[in-house]
DNA sequence: TGTCTTTATATGTCTATACATCCTTAGACA
DNA sequence: TGTCTAAGGATGTATAGACATATAAAGACA
């Protein structure tokens, strides 16, 4: 009695849905700790690379958490997480019919970084980065400060490109495969340089989003959007999966 | 010469980025065919189940397409959405090892709404909304602002529950089925009540998070969210489904 | 020419084994 | 009693080999 199904599918999708049916039927509690690889592959009569592959997609996918050593358990119910999409600001003026015009401010190789941009790129040894500040108009109001810091040894002539037509997120996406995205959404009063830049006060309420991409284990890029908060938002109407 | 980086990383990593890294360098464009699992074990020098691992992680996350019998390909670029993901402030101050502790200042029924609620939940006529305005403290800093209107002919009982202790978010997820949310964030200054609230000072910056959820074609819940923003950022890091 | 069959190729899965790495615990020892 | 060390147990990675399965191409045959 090996407690495996036996439909067609192969024998880890069976392993990963004899896990998921324990922890759907409460066998598994939240925090329970499942049986070891080795009582699996015991329990169920498979090997224990199948039994390996079938918790190790589970963990990718939330619902497993493994610690080398210890074992493995149920994870916490996946937190009511809401997803907020964050589309391009071009193509968003755009779509609204109002007219865009991007200012070039910055264009530059920074040869020697300081350390904060180091850290920023985890990078161990000083390594160039090319650095863009650009201000993006709707109807000649600026909305938009785009500060964008770049890993050359991966985004190739990134100081080439056009920055006044061009989208620079569609450069970055067709010429680096990103694999991670990090996010953070905060709300800072505006400093004195940018104050100037976007034609507001100082201190005035700012939306900044920053954005760090990978490609595979490398830092490709480290963007700081700042939206005026008085004449932006993001947003989005947004259907929820299922569970 | 394997052509693989001599970092600490696993192997299965390394012939990941070995790919990515062609990928990047425009070596294998769009629709190109890598070379067989075969090849990039003679070329490579690592085992068949190693290069499969990698490429079947790449095909996952979406940057390759793999046909059995046929081969593998580099993936076109999909649209690459970016979401952001908010998860519940009561979770995550426990998650950081922080002390909770929420403030009710307001829990009522209106029976009339004003107009620009009625808007809101787009009632053609008068219909009662129940409101609640909480402060969630951490470490008894004030965060976040919790505003919340509720329709309470889909939500019952909504000002019955202990909002000291229970996620509010949690009581609404479990009792009504939303099937649709529409965000908005952005950054405000604080109004005359809201700093009093927050312990912060009048016009200090303010990350707003709007929620508006839907149960079929009824709007259930109108929120508004305000975060210091001197205190608060929201964050996410992410694995993008496809290029 | 058209269709069926065979063959080659590539990916998909599975096993058995080995070693690495991390954590916990029990025991030795000062 | 406290600290260091060794052992054991659990997961993480890597390999070689085998078989399964899907596809395309080449060949056999009507």
């Amino acid at each position: 009695m090996t407690g495996l199904s036996n439909t067609a599918s192969p024998l880890y999708e069976k392993v990963k849905d004899f896990v998921l049916g324990n922890i759907g039927n409460g066998n598994w509690p939240q925090d329970a700790k499942l049986p070891s690889e080795h009582d699996l592959v015991s329990s169920l009569g498979v090997s224990r690379m199948t039994v390996h592959r079938a918790l190790r997609e589970l963990t990718a996918q939330g619902l497993l958490r493994r610690v080398q050593g210890v074992g493995t358990f149920v994870a916490p119910p996946k937190a009511q997480s809401t997803l907020i999409e964050i589309s391009n600001i071009i193509n968003e003026i755009k779509a609204r019919g109002s007219r865009h015009r991007a200012e070039v401010v910055v264009l530059e190789r920074i040869e020697h970084p300081d350390p904060t941009l180091l850290r920023a790129f985890e990078f161990r040894t000083r390594q160039p980065v090319d650095h863009s500040l650009v201000v993006h108009f709707e109807n000649n109001v600026p909305v938009q400060l785009e500060e964008r810091y770049v890993n050359p040894e991966l985004v190739k002539n990134y100081l080439d490109q056009d920055f006044t037509s061009i989208a620079t997120y569609d450069y970055l996406q067709h010429s680096t495969p990103l694999t991670e995205v990090e996010h953070l959404i905060s709300a800072v009063p505006a400093s004195e340089t940018h104050a100037k830049l976007l034609h507001i006060r100082e201190n005035d309420s700012c939306l900044v989003l920053f954005r760090k991409t990978w490609t595979g284990q490398t830092v490709a890029t480290v963007n700081t959007f700042t939206y005026v908060g008085s004449r932006y938002a993001l947003g989005s109407r947004y259907l929820p999966p299922a569970r």
